[in-house]
DNA sequence: CGCTTAATTGAACATACTCAAAATTTGTGG
DNA sequence: CCACAAATTTTGAGTATGTTCAATTAAGCG
């Protein structure tokens, strides 16, 4: 997973072919945003770029996974999304040339490119797609926000955690043995995700590990009731 | 304010010259909006459109308040949003064509005019500004989307009331007293802005008032001691 | 004026948080 | 590779906050 620098390509030719909104433009618009392009090797748990800090740039995770976060006034962590291989995150910042609204740190040793603001906006002008992606995005991520607004709002832990661990699922899916998922958090991240403290995070856990819906070894979680999952957190319909 | 039909000019003569980001548009854009334009009135507590409804168009409020609101699974609401005179709604399922993520209701007697997707579709293709406007309404949306959510995990319910009169007086202002909430909600639209029960809304309002932070008269909020509510709140930095 | 809706109050109860302590795991330097 | 320190996880018990349900009062409206 460690690589060196000189490994990773420019946007014309990068690898993430299906997975970013980068990798589908065209590539005119790719060779304007790798000029002045910087490679960024951050270590599990380090800080990619903290809330409230002025924006320098777009970011795209080459390889690696990356959690969101805000920080209430109590000091308390709220992850509110998640980015991977592929995806971008300062976008919304860089709109609107305002401080990132968020803290982004590595989950795991991660690679993370770096797109200046000058060439970002200028592809911006010439390529409409890339704003037609951008405002998808957005959307998509208003809608996540609004979802998990209301949800924090109305249901209980063990409803919380249950979408947390579907979150996840759908987000980073499952090693090979299709059952464990291949992310690796803290209970206190988990914690982080539904809402809730660590000590509360674990009972829930424990609770859904006794019923026989999901299974905790080393780090890791299996999913074993994905159905059971889905019904509790109240998704089914 | 009940008003004729008639009364309602077309987009390139609307009255809300300054507060709508329609208004700011070009005439050429103005014009292709305005083609099949309706106008429709709501009387109070009236849907404009029900979440999951698919779309037929977008909105602009002429005259009058709107809550957006998404109903949990337990069939309990969470106002998610408002929009005033001059705010447009339902941008965001037009643009990724997609059915109304939210409902909106008419909080008091409203004109609302409604734009044809064809005509909306023509105008984000002609006029970049138009493109320009909806990324940036998009962005603020999501940045008190994301705030919102940061508050609902952790805020006590004090400080979310305290906190939903702040968005009220910065959404809808005062009257000509400078002190009364120039609008009127309900005390369940209170505890659904500020995600709890009419029960613990109506406490928590009254142990506000005993403090002198707020007063309620009538069906209306006065504050009293805005610095308070803002240190209360934990908005002071 | 009567009916419906909204607001209020009370009391019991549940959920989840806090704090403290112990057990376990992880990371690091020697 | 081991030993030790640090961080994380786990468990317990007490507590607070906010919900629920039921009953009462007040307000709005035809």
């Amino acid at each position: 997973m460690r690589r060196l620098k000189s490994e990773i390509p420019d946007c014309v030719n990068c690898l993430n072919k299906g997975n970013s909104i980068i990798c589908s433009l065209s590539t005119d618009s790719k060779s304007t945003l790798t000029k002045g392009k910087g490679e960024n090797f951050f270590k599990k748990g380090q800080v990619i770029f903290y809330e409230g800090n002025h924006v320098n740039g777009l970011f795209c995770v080459f390889d690696g996974k990356v959690k969101l976060s805000k920080m209430g006034e109590s000091g308390k962590e709220q992850i509110v999304r998640f980015a991977k291989t592929g995806d971008i995150l300062g976008y919304r910042s860089l709109l609107s040339n305002d401080s990132y609204k968020a803290t982004a740190t590595a989950m795991e040793d991660s690679w993370v490119c770096v797109i200046s603001k000058e060439q970002f906006n200028k592809a911006m002008v010439n390529d409409s797609n890339l704003a037609v992606s951008i405002l998808r995005l957005l959307s998509n991520d208003l809608k996540n926000a609004e979802h998990q607004l209301v949800n924090l709002s109305q249901k209980s832990v063990l409803e919380r955690m249950s979408e947390a661990i579907i979150l996840l699922d759908n987000n980073f899916g499952r090693e090979e043995d299709g059952l464990t998922l291949n992310v690796n958090l803290t209970r206190s991240e988990l914690a982080d995700i539904a809402g809730t403290t660590t000590e509360t995070a674990i009972r829930t856990l424990a609770q859904l590990k006794e019923e026989g819906t999901i299974d905790l070894g080393e780090k890791k979680i299996r999913i074993i009731d994905l159905k059971n999952l889905i019904r509790i957190a109240g998704l089914q319909d």
